[in-house]
DNA sequence: ACTTAGCACTCTCACCAGTAGAGTGCTAAT
DNA sequence: ATTAGCACTCTACTGGTGAGAGTGCTAAGT
């Protein structure tokens, strides 16, 4: 625990630093808050900060940058979480409700809102059931020899793969084909459709089969489907003054990446919302850079996770109540509409 | 038209400057191919190639790099477009043939193939249909007073959204509806829908109400839909060594930009590849950058582009041929699986 | 008429002081 | 405990210099 003047010290230095990218000396904080001592008490102070690891030095003569530690210290024990004022509250109400359509929409959406509102680069995965579930499927012809394969799960996903026949087949046929197999599987997972002993003709059979793999699929890519929005917000800070800094960034940033940062643990801050401090996560690439997670969805039911990445100079309580209140919002609408009461669950299983 | 010689000249001068990114000299040029002539001569041959407006020079003590209109004399006149080799078309189709599912997974898939394959940025926009034309639409209860709302479009596109209703409402009377609404409206574009004089409960109204604004949304999105590929292999290219320039490459690149870069006419090079090198782009922004067009689809059915962008110092042989190449893929998976026969049509209206 | 050697010229780039400025850490005095 | 004072360090900017690359022109050669 640090004496309280020290603390300050070390929050106007952080505060200072957050808003300027600029390493911090002695003087700019005396004179910017007019502090009741001289620089010189200052800088003693901030030699034993920097000695206790709390911040640091890039050389010799420049001022001081929070450390990782600094900024730990920074998140769970100085900064307040200021509710967000209701004006900012009400552009994010105001952008969300103009959505409409399907959730990926959604989603997306939700990315854009919060990566604008932190101005960083934001990340919302899809939200993943349980286990995925078939609630019904449907076969429409497209083509003599082809059919389009719609699969409404639970949680109201759907999926769609066109399906090839080896010989013609009219809409009549499709029909009994889907009409069977909805009563032999609806409220069905993949497992269970692949061992059922359910009697299948030939077709039926390999219309089966293609959704058990779609529904596996499904099961499968867990948090592979994400959306990212403000790379451009990110790589516009002065942190990303060196093209070769941007590639970096634009690296960990690559599709395939996003799922291994997300799942963040530890760290925890309040109900939710986890924060990793540059080398707090696991990946080397992430050292320099901060990301304020939180899961959002229905409990029991549907979660996704909602994350905000930027620099470790980051406005940690803004961000961290922009990520709390946007993910609250968004659990919100998933439940409005997606929140399966077990009656119809029922329903649909009989 | 160029005499002999200094075409040739200028070939190589563009193929050096490609290959190396660094302006040509006279010297340069001589010893790497063995001209021979005096790098005077070739001097004065760069002289009036320059005075021609094919070249240009960055600064006095600089060499040559090539003009749009050096660029465009090239991929007009010069430059042999090969067939790609046989081993490359294998890579890619190896690439195409693991994909599966459905097909924005394709699209996507062919961008990043497109953009592995030449190095560059690769854009591709969903195939757009002439109008949406409903095939069938399905309602699955999701709670109490919500449900799915599933449409299947011509070209096998699916669209959904949750729909609310203001009561409770049973299964049973979701499939009452969908049926009499796919009875009336099977076949019909949004506009139709709307003029329908067909008689309605409220409820159907209210659904069918939903369904012409779907199908509307769809055939307004055009070419908003696309996939983006392949960003951090231009970004990589030197001529972006500043963070500005590629923030401005960044910026071109946003999403909501690309519609507008895409349908580029004029210029066009043979059956259907298009080139817009440089200041040919209406775009002030894209001043800098080259872009590669090819259409692709089925004729009369679907159609979408797919571009290739990146700076003006670009393969164009290559990357001609391989945007040629990809579409001419994607054209026959789609034709193979989307291509709707008349037959099959009429068959549906009915 | 074309080619070429020769040369003066221009411009960039890398290197090297030198200096101003910011900021520190220490010491000694209050 | 605080602070004034000061020597010290490091960066960032400045201007200058020289090597190198490449040009354009001229005049001579074929």
């Amino acid at each position: 625990m640090l004496p309280e003047r020290r603390a300050h010290l070390l929050s106007l230095i952080i505060g200072e630093y957050i808003d300027s990218a600029v390493p911090v000396g002695s003087e700019t904080l005396v004179r910017r808050y007019e502090l009741p001592f001289s620089t010189a008490t200052i800088r003693n102070e901030m030699k034993r900060l920097e000695d206790e690891g709390f911040i640091s030095h890039p050389h010799t003569s420049a001022g001081r940058v929070p450390s990782d530690k600094g900024y730990r210290y920074y998140v769970e024990t100085l900064m307040q979480e200021r509710d967000l004022p209701w004006e900012v509250k009400q552009t994010i109400r105001h952008q969300f409700h103009q959505a409409g359509r399907d959730q990926d929409e959604w989603i997306q959406l939700s990315a854009s809102v919060l990566a604008r509102a932190v101005e960083n680069a934001a990340v919302v995965t899809m939200p993943r059931s349980v286990e995925a579930r078939l609630k019904r499927l449907e076969l429409v012809g497209v083509q003599d020899t082809s059919a389009l394969l719609v699969l409404v799960l639970q949680q109201a996903r759907v999926k769609q793969q066109v399906l090839l026949f080896p010989e013609p087949i009219e809409q009549d046929q499709l029909t009994a084909i889907a009409n069977h197999l909805n009563e032999a599987f609806s409220g069905h997972s993949a497992a269970e459709i692949g061992r059922s002993g359910v009697q299948l003709t030939q077709l039926e059979w390999h219309v089966a089969n293609a959704v058990r793999e779609i529904m596996q699929a499904a099961d499968g890519s867990e948090f592979t489907d994400s959306y990212l929005e403000g790379v451009r917000a990110v790589l516009r800070k002065p942190e990303f003054d060196t093209s070769e800094k941007m590639l970096n960034l634009l690296e960990v940033l690559e599709r395939r990446n996003l799922p291994r940062l997300i799942p963040a643990t530890g760290g925890v801050v309040a109900d939710g919302v986890t924060v990793m401090i540059g080398t707090e996560n696991r990946e080397d690439a992430m050292h320099d850079y901060s990301i304020v997670v939180s899961p959002y969805g229905v409990p029991g039911s549907v979660s996704g996770a909602m994350a905000v990445l930027g620099p470790t100079r980051m406005h940690y309580p803004e961000t961290i109540s922009t990520v709390r209140f946007v993910a609250g919002l968004m659990s919100e609408m998933l439940s409005t509409f997606y929140d399966e009461g077990p009656v119809r669950e029922q329903e649909d299983g009989g």
